[in-house]
DNA sequence: GTCTATAAGATGATAGAC
DNA sequence: GTCTATCATCTTATAGAC
């Protein structure tokens, strides 16, 4: 592969991440890249496609740099300890940041929220594996969606992302109350079938009642 | 107030949660209110401020409409479902994403992040108070910070409407994973002093063991 | 593949008439 | 308060020399 392309490709992901989306015209990236302006089109064709192409390769770089951490979690905890130090790094690294923005920028742009749209399969892709397996032998297990777990949790880690960039400090208490939430789900798992059974009463009890 | 004014802010708003802050041109917010480019100028001196002054109203606004509401929600499955009904209702009007497009934008215009901080801070002062409330008389109580599982809502909620906007139907399954959690903590809560001291005990052994 | 030059348009912001 | 006209600067993208 050509130098310039892997240039202009580390160039677009490092201005979405520290400028975003909206900062990232074909003379920031080139200036970036160290390369003529017009290398982008001939190269991508547009910036969107550059922006596009550099964004797929830097999710499945970050996603590929947790594969082995997250095949050895075998609990919700584990789970969410090894979601805390990916956001700790990824969060220097920029590459929540980067997701955001693509989110962001789906509304008004259909190859950013392609881009998006396929960032968030892949992370669900490598999460939903690993709640299966926490949850393999609990007693909810039974009653809750692995696949939409795997969902709610990215896209949490995806809004305290964005909080972060916002307020440091608060983030990092939401962080330690979603960790309690995890050990808490533990604690559930560690009851068995007592909490089986309330857990179905409780359901059952909902849907008659709404 | 000036006629012209509140047609701006109006106009602001609009433009933001429908093409995000990149988006907010003076020249497209003055077309959308029907008035005069220059005025934004006149009345705001900058876009910047325009748009900053027009995020603030609409997220009181919102805050405003609901806070009837939550006065009344006492559980967590409660707030949960109002969350969910706010959610459905504020995709439609704008309002989630309005936020998200503030904390996305961050990054690049401390204007915006101020206003980001403050939305933030604003649903966070809504929704701490009934998080208190729910949690009164729990097991959970003593373990957990209401304030930062307030933010950790707030915040979560702010990136299922981000994937929303990528995904409906992912982010519809994660909404539903999310409702469930809220479930259990009230099951636990049902069982009331033997969760106590198995969640007790688990924290102990945890933080021995870390 | 890489460069310069340039087209064609959008942007924030201002000056000055009314 | 509101308008027109304008500046300087930015943008994507292309044509054509090398």
């Amino acid at each position: 592969m050509s130098d310039t392309r892997t240039k202009l490709l580390d160039a677009a992901a490092d201005i979405v991440r520290e400028q975003g989306a909206a900062g990232a015209s074909a003379r920031a990236i080139a200036a970036r890249a160290g390369v003529n302006q017009a290398l982008v089109f001939y190269h991508f064709e547009t910036v969107r496609k550059l922006i596009d192409a550099a964004c797929r390769r830097a999710v499945d770089e970050a996603a590929g740099r947790y594969r082995e951490q997250l095949a050895a979690v075998t609990s919700l905890v584990g789970l969410l300890d090894v979601g805390r130090e990916l956001h700790r790094q990824e969060r220097d690294a920029g590459n929540v940041a980067l997701m955001a923005q693509l989110m962001s920028g789906a509304g008004r742009d259909p190859v950013l929220a392609e881009a998006a749209r396929y960032a968030m399969d892949v992370w669900v892709g490598e999460i939903e594996p690993v709640v299966e397996r926490a949850l393999h032998d609990s007693p909810l297990a039974a009653a809750i969606d692995t696949v939409g777990l795997a969902r709610a949790v990215s896209a949490s880690f995806l809004g305290l992302e964005l909080y972060e960039g916002v307020d440091p400090q608060g983030a990092a208490s939401a962080l330690d109350a979603v960790q309690l939430l995890g050990v808490l789900v533990e604690v559930v798992d560690d009851l068995g079938p007592l909490v089986r059974l309330a857990l179905r009463a409780k359901l059952r009890s909902l849907r008659s009642g709404a």
